[in-house]
DNA sequence: AAGCTATATGTCAAGAGTGACATAAGAGAA
DNA sequence: TTCTCTTATGTCACTCTTGACATATAGCTT
């Protein structure tokens, strides 16, 4: 079982949905932790299905095409269940952005400004967003959100974890933006 | 060019280096916001080679096997001036332990509470590390870390990433790992 | 003499991930 | 009619990444 195919589980086991659904979800609010395009999705359903983790039936549709949804069985929850407290493999977070940090020292002030001033913009968007749908879970699912057995409060957690990061990014951003600003470009030879 | 060609680049660029050598600090260093191991930067360095970004010399040694010291470029530095300005693509940070977050209503409360305050540790000794080199910097390279066009500035710039995203980590860890506390394991059947 | 560790450089097969290609139904606009 | 958009499912080739295999020098230990 790969990782790809637990992000499957972990939505499959709140609610059934189609392939198309799940590469929606993908890009959407487990977007922050994990991605995956279709091309992705697709095979790894069937392998999920093949193993006995999900079933799937075809539902027939009247506006659209027809569709398979996808639902955990009892053997993928189990799955599922157990991998959840298993420690993850220790990888090295790969963050493009700090990597061009660490080589900005040779690059022009005002073009890195530009770079981390913008990025820092677009992670305070997205951390807009984040607190917005955290605003959004305290009204709508107030107690849910913190009964532990409940989805909700899962989300609640993954969501708080990415606040943190887009703070932080942001932060990050915002300083670094700052402090290159006005550095003059190292002279070529006119 | 790769990713992985401006990350030895930007290594590079600071000190010629071998490949066994730049394979440590990848471990090392590095490691936090970008890794690879000896199989991957062995060839990245016979295709940076190939491209003119990197040149080598045989260096014999006595008490050691020789070794290949490779060295920057004039192309090679242009290139990675060039790209540290340039946008990163957005990709999805892959995050396995969020993505963990993401089932932990299904796990049991103890076992959940285990790997969170463990994962939690890991990263306050990561950031204690880290709060160890930043401060060794502050004292042995207390002006030139401020100079915005000395390596060193880079370095604590992108050490300063890797403080807000260890700290950021911890606390979510701990904050986790105190909510499941005593959650009661969903009975199976006796 | 045999084995272990650190240094040093490589290859290879397998797996994970990306982007393009391919198909198809129905809705709506030009 | 044709074209485009959204929904819907799939494949394929390529790249990136990982882990194992392979080899070699030299010091140190057993």
């Amino acid at each position: 079982m790969t990782t790809l195919g637990f992000a499957i589980l972990g939505l499959l086991a709140r609610e059934s949905l189609s392939g198309y659904d799940l590469t929606q979800r993908m890009k959407g609010r487990v977007g922050f932790f994990w991605g995956a395009g279709h091309s992705q999705i697709y095979p790894e359903l069937a392998r999920l299905e093949e193993g006995g983790f999900v079933t799937h039936s075809v539902v027939e549709q009247r506006e659209r095409p027809d569709k398979k949804v996808f639902e955990i069985t009892e053997r993928g929850l189990g799955a599922l269940k157990e991998w959840a407290t298993e420690p993850p493999p220790r990888k090295p977070p790969k963050d493009e952005l700090t990597l061009k940090a660490y080589s900005v020292w040779l690059a022009d002030g005002a073009e890195a400004a530009g770079l981390f001033s913008n990025e820092g913009r677009r992670h305070e968007e997205q951390l807009a967003q984040y607190e917005e749908r955290r605003d959004w879970m305290e009204r709508e699912c107030a107690d849910d959100r913190l009964r532990l057995e409940s989805p909700r409060f899962a989300s609640s957690a993954a969501l708080r974890r990415g606040i943190l990061y887009e703070r932080g990014n942001a932060e990050w951003c915002r300083w670094l933006a700052g402090a290159v600003e006005g550095k003059p470009e190292k002279a070529g030879k006119p």
